[in-house]
DNA sequence: CGTCACAACGCAAACGTTAGCTCAGCCGGA
DNA sequence: TCCGGCTGAGCTAACGTTTGCGTTGTGACG
């Protein structure tokens, strides 16, 4: 019914009220100290409504140079872990009137630097939020250094003096503090790969907590994967003085461990307790719900929004670290320790 | 160092070649039948390759009236089962040098229409996708008839003539003749809101597929959340003649229902049967690996892009099924009926 | 009554592309 | 030799906004 034929332009409504089109731009988007009578100002205003009048966010980016989107560069839309995170950028992005341009980082061949060349280089894009950036890759500092302005998130690149990160030794010391405060004494950490910054320090603050009370944790690493976790958990078992604490490193290694466990029918948490870092809707319908520390992801996305605009609108580029405190969810795979 | 403070324009590359702007341009995206020397051509590519040239999306979207950008809009993205569909969507799009923008329809207020306005109607976007329409939005024919083409993926859109959707009744069918072949005669299956089209065929197909070996089949209909699924479960194994085996219609119910299982006590697959609709990768490590059937996701992502761009290009709108065939994936939650 | 300041708007040039039209050469054929 | 057609470009007007500047008209004030 509506004439969707055209939608309106700036000109119609100017038409239709009986002014310049200039005039209708500084009436629409004029933040009030604009000088123009009070009765031609309601005039194009319900002009403007009655004609449904929107403005072209091309033509406006165009002119302006600034196209109201933010990139999103997403290492693997597969892991579910990304998207409390996406969400918060999401969230914040389009609070603050931007909106959100997919990109995914495959890892295959050019991939980020095709997103880099389609979303920067033509000007699709206001500023770029990297998340968890592939380590090693290259262009990474040229992403930094690009004409539009970037953040990474999560995982940092360091020395570009533009990361937002979590507070992630917080989640490690937490865990180990449960643990001793269950009594248990031999604690371990099943670590990802510690060439990852967020892995490492997930681990530093592990083993400065336990330090802190004179214990020494045993720390493994493997690949942040169901099989990885599966098979240094049954390293771990298989130890002539298996640990009866373990902190695992994420949810997919959580996975494999705990069918580890079950194999060996190891009893949890009676002879051994677990935690699992990120929490996720599985730790509840486990077998025996899991003990897990939720992160603040989507605080996490959300100010990494926050942190970019900043650049955007001229702001320095700096490290922000959330505020938000790590949350550990108690289930039942942590009880005291064996006696 | 590469001056990266503006970048090229047509104008730089044709002061640099020696010639004007409009013939840059032809040769940039002349589909080859321009007529135009080979050696001026040569001299536009080599100066526009040295300064890096790339056209300005924005620019070029004004004068086309064309953004090469896409819609996405998504009920949750909480919901895993989401992301192979947006990463299906994303690949194609990719692929076919289109970029992804984001929009989540929440549900609460008038989320959906604002996404619409932002993203239709200030022009951001040439295509819609609508993913899982939350049933009974009340815009949702505005969409349809507005300005931009848009496909309704997964959840149909009844009387739209551009709904993409999956075999979803040969899935139930799947189901239905997987549990006769073991020699289950008493079958069940937990439904979700029939309302949801999806959700009615895979029921249809269920019953269907049970009818034609003369079983009539138990439905009974829960919301699509573990506490529902939990609820329902409980239902059926407190009944006088309990089923042997049950087809759920999503993950988060199959997740309540296999707690009820657990906590009644009563054995998979030895006394029970269970299928669970929409495959993940928890499936694999639940204390019995539950036996799934995997929709084609990602094509139904996929083939929704190509429906879209298709009207895009100015053919007509129309209703797709895609091809793929629904998967059973066997794991160890089904066996044969108890004696 | 002349001048001046200011309010209230119009004009037009940009932003970077694209496409229809124009136009100068050049070659071939009558 | 003249004309027509073709090749290889250039010119210019858009696409829908925004904004610096120019132009009116009005009231106040000396």
């Amino acid at each position: 019914m509506a004439d969707r034929a055209r939608p309106a332009r700036l000109d119609d409504v100017a038409r239709a009220a009986g002014v310049h089109v200039s005039t209708v731009s500084r009436v629409i988007n004029g933040r009030g100290e604009v000088s123009v009578r009070p009765e031609t100002r309601e005039r194009i205003l319900t002009a403007a409504q009655e004609l449904q009048y929107r403005p072209n966010a091309i033509a406006r980016g165009l002119r302006l140079a600034t196209t109201g989107t933010l990139g999103l560069l997403v290492p693997s839309l597969r892991n579910p872990v990304n998207s409390p995170i996406i969400r918060g950028a999401f969230d914040r992005a389009w609070e603050r009137n931007f909106v959100l341009v997919l990109a995914e980082d495959t890892g295959e061949s050019e991939t980020a630097e095709d997103a880099y060349e389609r979303l920067v280089e033509e000007g699709r894009i206001d500023g770029l939020l990297i998340q968890s950036a592939r380590i090693g890759n290259p262009h990474l500092d040229a992403f930094a250094s690009g004409p539009v302005p970037c953040v990474f998130m999560d995982r940092a690149h360091p020395g570009s003096g533009r990361n937002v990160t979590m507070r992630d030794a917080d989640a490690g010391r937490m865990v180990a503090e449960h643990f001793l405060g269950l009594g248990h004494r031999f604690l371990a950490h099943l670590a990802g790969p510690v060439d990852l910054d967020t892995v490492a320090r997930r681990r530093d603050g592990f083993v400065e907590g336990a330090r802190a009370r004179n214990t020494e944790p045993l720390v493994v690493q493997a690949a942040l994967s169901e099989e990885a976790g599966y098979g240094a958990m049954r390293g771990l078992l298989d130890q002539a003085a298996a640990p009866t604490a373990v902190f695992i490193a994420n949810i997919n290694q959580a996975l494999g461990a705990v069918a580890a466990v079950r194999e060996a029918r190891v009893r949890v948490p009676e002879e051994l307790s677990l935690v699992c870092h990120d929490d996720d809707p599985v730790c509840d319908f486990l077998d025996t719900p899991i003990t897990a520390v939720r992160m603040p992801l989507h605080e996490l996305g959300s100010t990494a929004v926050d942190v970019l605009l900043d650049q955007v609108g001229g702001g320095a580029p700096r490290n922000v670290v959330v505020e938000a405190e790590p949350e550990l969810v108690v289930r039942r795979s942590t009880g005291p320790a064996p006696p």
